[in-house]
DNA sequence: CTGTCGCTTGCACAGTGTGCAACATTGCTC
DNA sequence: GAGCAATGTTGCACACTGTGCAAGCGACAG
């Protein structure tokens, strides 16, 4: 699997010792990976290396990501997912469209002024090619539940599958789209971009 | 480049004697790749199969494809370059989502009763999570140049950027939604699915 | 304390992607 | 055509990756 499922125990705050180390353990390593990108340059990172700055082995690392390449992207899926916990929590019988864009007002609420040097980090692995698809695949790993989320927000009707996929998918993609556009125009503040960007495609 | 720009060569139909055979070649190793996974299993494939199958040597594939993955979606990359040059050749008055709807018609006219055999294809192929970021990668590839064309049949506006961007992308994922749909119920043609998915996000 | 379970580690191994230099082919100029 | 420059192909070496396997180690329940 490319993005496995959160477990259950990943998903409660507290859930016993082991699950909580191999929670740090995963944070770590993906860390280490953006340090050291940040340090070296994405090409001179080595599997090796991350597990070195993470104080474990080579074949730890492969424990935790079947690649290098999620490693580095770790941090956009759990930043997605905190956003998918935002759409659940919204109250049952919103509807999709009203959910998804309150969602969106509490997510970029608080981090309109991102710390800056994060976000130079992720401009930097933005630029790399080989990164690109499995950013996308971030997306992807979590479409299936917001569509099914948002399924259970919607009165059956012809096309009901379809439909709650499209919303999904248009969704997920409208922040794609604001947060690729950041790059571009690092002037305007991220939040507000997401904001008018999910407003422009909601139905 | 993950996926390189189509060269101006590629374009035309006839080409130089050189830029013809690059193109078969490319063809040939796309089609050994798909050919040897339907017959051995996608996990089984090397590229040194792929190379002899195509009478090539392995240093030669990583001249046409930087990855093995590359080579499984080539195909689909195609397409969807056919699609774009569609849209390219509606009346360049024609405002963006007509020119998209109608350019989807033409496209899915003739190609409604697919090749079953190639559909089984693919389907196998899609079933691969290791490829899934390469698949997303091909739209990604050409969003851009769509979105350039979306810009140019656009009345400026404020957000035209941001706009010509987010008409460009959602188009693309209802062609992937749509896509993916036709897996799970192999029962609708595959054509007026496209349409009635890009229909239902078109603005 | 002790046995069990789960995590970590090292090792070996097949594959991959790439720089480099030698070699072959193409297509242009005369 | 012959010669030539550009372009494409190949083999080789090398560093890196991902994985199966078995041994080791620590946590924790009984």
């Amino acid at each position: 699997m490319l993005f496995p499922a959160r477990t259950l125990a990943g998903v409660a705050g507290t859930a016993g010792l082991r699950e909580r180390k191999k929670a740090a353990t995963r944070q770590a390593l993906h860390e280490a990976a953006v340090r050291l990108a940040t340090r070296d340059g994405y090409d001179h990172v080595t599997v090796e290396a991350i597990a070195d700055a993470a104080t474990v082995s080579r074949r730890t690392f492969s424990n935790y990501f079947s690649s290098k390449e999620e490693a580095f992207v770790y941090g956009d899926l759990e930043r997605i997912r905190r956003l998918l916990d935002l759409v659940h929590d919204r109250p049952p019988r919103e509807k999709p469209w009203p959910a998804l864009l309150r969602a969106v007002e509490e997510f970029t609420a608080g981090s309109d002024g991102l710390d800056p040097e994060e976000l130079a980090e992720r401009r930097e692995l933005r630029r790399h090619p080989s990164l690109l698809p499995y950013q996308l695949a971030v997306y992807a790993a979590v479409e299936r539940d917001l569509a099914a989320e948002v399924a259970r927000r919607m009165d059956g009707g012809p096309d009901a599958l379809l439909r709650s996929r499209l919303i999904a998918a248009t969704f997920l993609t409208a922040l794609r789209v604001a947060t690729q556009q950041s790059l571009d125009e690092p002037a305007e503040p991220i939040g507000a971009l997401i904001r008018r960007s999910v407003a422009l495609v909601a139905g």
